[in-house]
DNA sequence: AGGCTGTACTG
DNA sequence: CAGTAC
DNA sequence: GCCT
DNA sequence: AGATG
DNA sequence: CATCT
């Protein structure tokens, strides 16, 4: 019963787009061809377009870059297309076959490939194409469009200079110090440090809508593949976000804010005078979706696309159409489980509890190890996503008898009940846990075979990630916390839940390094991401390389490892603090 | 044009 | 190797 | 997407 | 940034 | 020095 078997399908522009991959999977297992050259076209050949090529009225967008991004050659394919009078539908219409096990064409679904006049496109001017002429293809007019833009650029002086990163040196000191002593001194009570103010940016009131756009075209592009574009416009959005004026129109914007260019600037503009942007309200829909998949721990970008591309809109649907993603990747089932507790914000009160407890049964583990709470804590946030544990032995550089400490630890902590769940296997803890995964599996009604045995790593992983928890009669001191964001498991997807508004679970993580690599590891677990980035893109420019084990020259030799000012030092920065690390900051250009 | 952090873990 | 995570 |  | 005009 | 890649 193969739904497709003997026909054959040509994917346009290609078949690499990662949604497209695994359409294209199913295609085949279903008996359907794939064609791999031009001349394997032929009058029965069905055309799929990747939807993101396909506007909300139904017709292709026959713009410059869809054209460019054929695999075969655009030209002989697309004079296929029209002389066959191929029928062409949306790459997405298999998935809807497939789910109605009816392999069936309506008319509506069969898309205009006549040139319309009017192009929507918001990103690019249209390419006039000619059926029946072999020669150019994009007369595309490059000059007249950067001309345009040139002239466009009207020169705007905003007298007012905002510095990003003013103070430093400030409160180095504080930060240095900090380090030695902040999980080892009675963390119950004080652990007083001056939080960062200038954390709390007010944005200016009209920015918001910007940097939702920004956020929204981010995930787009993201949910396309195109990692880097959507980091473009993520950087732009961070830009907004600590810009402290009121932005008036793009032309400033792309002025005075790094990572913002004529593309963006644009887009602002548009924003600015039509409060709108085309396209940009359409796919809204689908991206809810996904993100409500991609906030479930292990459930990324390729999966949560997969599942909505199937018209999924819950795990416990994803549960019957795919249950391997379940049984395989078992941890989903726990970010299932915690989906909301994993999304509360944690205190710091509660963190350095949480931690104080680790601590203790460290001590009677081995009272050499040291831990402390890195991430954003470290940095001085109030509400932390996770808590980050650190583990280290002055002195040992013994990787894997740290690891086994670190197992030790989370083994005790799970038999005293602290620890809710592992996302990760070793022998050890997997004979103490895996009796919770059947059951997490038994609760969804996935079958789970008396076979069924998951691969546990054989050395120590440098790194746990856990599901936590204070216990009842510990967590009552840190109760009426109110969520600004909470966000909902859909309430078909409730009765997996173990969420707890009265004692949340926490996510809880574990790292280790090296006694000779502190520095180094350190830097990389305070974080944030931003800053990381930052910092090691700059080390590149230099010619070195910064990771968690050190920082490198061009020969991969150690230059530092220990000393996290002296890596500092050797890139040419000043100290910059934890907490000043949240600026993550790119340079203004011009000054 | 070509780069966009660098690594650990899993299947 | 790709997908996910830090 | 933006930057060099 | 490097190449090119 | 501006523009292209």
């Amino acid at each position: 019963m193969l739904l497709f078997k003997g026909t054959k399908f040509v994917i346009l522009p290609n078949r690499n787009a990662s949604s497209l991959k695994f359409l294209a999977e199913l295609l085949v297992k279903e008996g359907g061809m794939l064609v791999n050259e031009e001349k394997e076209i032929d009058c029965d050949t069905i055309v799929l377009i990747n939807d993101s090529f396909i506007t909300n009225t139904n017709t292709i967008m026959k713009n410059e870059l869809f054209f460019k991004e054929f695999d075969l050659d655009p030209s002989t394919v697309w004079n296929n297309v029209n002389t066959y009078k191929l029928k062409c539908v949306r790459a997405t219409c298999i998935s809807e076959w497939l789910r109605k096990s009816s392999f069936q064409i309506n008319p509506e679904l069969v898309l205009s490939v006549e040139d319309n006049l009017e192009d929507n496109s918001e990103d690019h001017s249209g390419v006039k194409f000619v059926t029946h002429s072999a020669t150019p293809l994009y007369n595309y007019d490059l000059i007249t469009a950067k001309l345009l833009k040139n002239s466009e650029k009207a020169a705007r002086q905003i007298p007012e200079v905002y510095s990003s990163s003013q103070n430093k040196s400030e409160n180095s000191e504080l930060a240095g110090k900090s380090m030695e002593t902040e999980v080892s001194n009675k963390m119950g009570e004080e652990v007083k440090r001056t939080v960062d103010i200038s954390q709390t940016t007010s944005v200016p009131k009209g920015n918001e809508k910007l940097i939702q756009a920004l956020g929204r075209l981010a995930k787009r592009y993201e949910m396309k593949g195109d990692q880097f574009r959507a980091r473009g416009y993520k950087l732009a959005r961070i830009g907004i976000e600590q810009y402290p004026f009121k932005i008036e129109s793009g032309a400033q914007a792309q002025e005075e804010i790094s990572n913002v260019g004529a593309s963006i600037a644009k887009k602002i503009q548009t924003l600015l005078d039509n409060g709108s942007l085309p396209g940009l309200q359409e796919l809204f829909e689908s991206e809810k979706r996904v993100d409500y998949f991609t906030r479930c721990h292990d459930i990324g970008i390729y999966t949560a696309k997969k599942w909505e591309i199937m018209g999924l809109k819950s795990f416990s649907e994803a549960c019957t159409i795919f249950p391997e993603d379940f049984t395989r990747d078992w941890p989903i089932l726990f970010g299932w489980s915690y989906y909301e507790d994993w999304l509360k914000p944690i205190r710091r009160d509660e963190c350095e509890k949480l931690a104080s407890v680790v601590q203790q049964e460290l001590h009677l583990i081995d009272p050499q190890m040291k831990v402390e709470i890195l991430g954003s804590y470290h940095r001085g946030a109030e509400k932390c996503g996770d808590i980050d544990l650190f583990f280290y032995k002055a002195g040992c550089d013994d990787i894997s008898e740290i690891g086994r400490i670190m197992e030790d630890l989370s083994i005790s902590l799970y038999r005293k009940g602290y620890v809710q769940c592992f996302l990760q296997l070793t022998r050890k803890i997997y004979k103490a846990f895996n009796k919770i995964i059947i059951n997490r599996l038994e609760k969804c009604h996935l079958k789970t075979t008396p076979t069924l045995q998951y691969t546990a790593r054989d050395d120590n992983p440098r790194k746990f990630m856990l599901g936590v928890k204070l216990p009842d009669k510990e967590k009552r001191q840190f109760e009426s916390i109110t969520f600004v964001d909470n966000y909902k498991l859909k309430p078909e997807d409730m009765f997996m839940s173990l969420n707890s508004d009265r004692s949340p679970c926490r996510r809880m993580d574990f790292f280790c390094c090296k006694y000779s690599e502190l520095g180094a590891a350190r830097l990389q677990w305070i974080g944030p991401k931003e800053f990381n980035r930052w910092i090691r893109l700059k080390a590149m420019h230099n010619g070195l390389k910064l990771t968690q084990h050190g920082l490198y020259d061009n020969h991969n030799v150690l230059l530092e490892s220990f000393d996290e000012q002296r890596i500092f030092q050797l890139l040419n920065e000043d100290y910059i603090s934890p907490s000043e690390r949240n600026h993550v900051v790119k340079k203004r250009r011009k000054v």
